[in-house]
DNA sequence: CTCAGTGCAAAGGATTTGCATGCCG
DNA sequence: CGGCATGCAAATCCTTTGCACTGAG
């Protein structure tokens, strides 16, 4: 039975000339079950009957056709997490120390201010602006000791 | 004639147990002289008697002291510029097209208030924070067209 | 049937490392 | 002198690609 997920990334990937495979429904089902983005061997460690090489070519595609969005930090593994508009609208928390990424969110106020500034500020550098990125890079609760 | 970033990095490095050496240096005066954070390519491409491993060395060392950071955007290679408290506090707008960073700055105003909400979202997430990194992606005025 | 999707193994490519040599302290 | 710093070349390791096979339409 398809759910709302589902159906949004069958059409998105069809305006692609893609099609919503089996794999590709699985990459979304860990995806939207994980509270944070995800790494590749993290994402095959909960879904081991698929193909690392698959699991790259098909992540470019939803990435590709806007179902999933590919965040790099600073350490070893790209990560991935669901398309912002399927999501909430939020940013990341990374641990300088260990890696890990937090998912957290911010008030409407702060963002609709934000969104008006930035817009400004991209407009003077004749900037099309998409969106922008937030993190707070610190140390998580575990690595603070 | 050393000048105030000189200092500033011998200290940081004393610190970490390293020396201030002359290729140190040499990164540190192509950064400084730069409008947006570097590439390694970009980085020989300046000053070609900079061997790449060494380079690469060295931008680590740099970083582990606090002098440089390291920035990586979704583009093929990772990106290096003075540490936040050497520069002007700034952000970054990205290119999704080409990948070039340029550098931006907000009001004081926006970046007043956006410490003191970070702080407390940190905060309740039982999160150290550090700092926080701000991207406006988009086009860049010439991707534009 | 056709052709996109898959899995395996091999290739790519940015970054790291081993090692012999040079040089600062 | 001793040990870190350097440069070269080789090794690493995440990611991409080639290719033969499978399965959906």
């Amino acid at each position: 039975m398809p759910n709302d997920l589902d159906r949004i990334a069958s059409t998105r990937l069809r305006r692609d000339g893609q099609r919503y495979t089996k794999n590709r429904q699985e990459l979304l089902e860990v995806l939207a079950a994980a509270s944070a983005p995800l790494t590749i061997p993290e994402i095959i460690e909960r879904r081991d009957d698929l193909a690392q090489s698959s699991v790259y070519r098909n992540l470019s595609i939803l990435e590709r056709a806007g179902v999933v969005q590919k965040i790099v930090t600073a350490d070893e593994w790209a990560r991935f997490e669901l398309a912002e508009d399927l999501t909430e609208h939020h940013h990341h928390l990374i641990c300088s120390s260990c890696g890990s990424v937090a998912d957290v969110t911010l008030s409407e106020d702060l963002e609709r201010t934000l969104n008006l500034t930035l817009a400004k500020a991209a407009r003077r550098a004749g900037f099309r602006l998409d969106h922008h990125r937030l993190d707070l890079v610190g140390r998580c609760a575990i690595c603070v000791r």
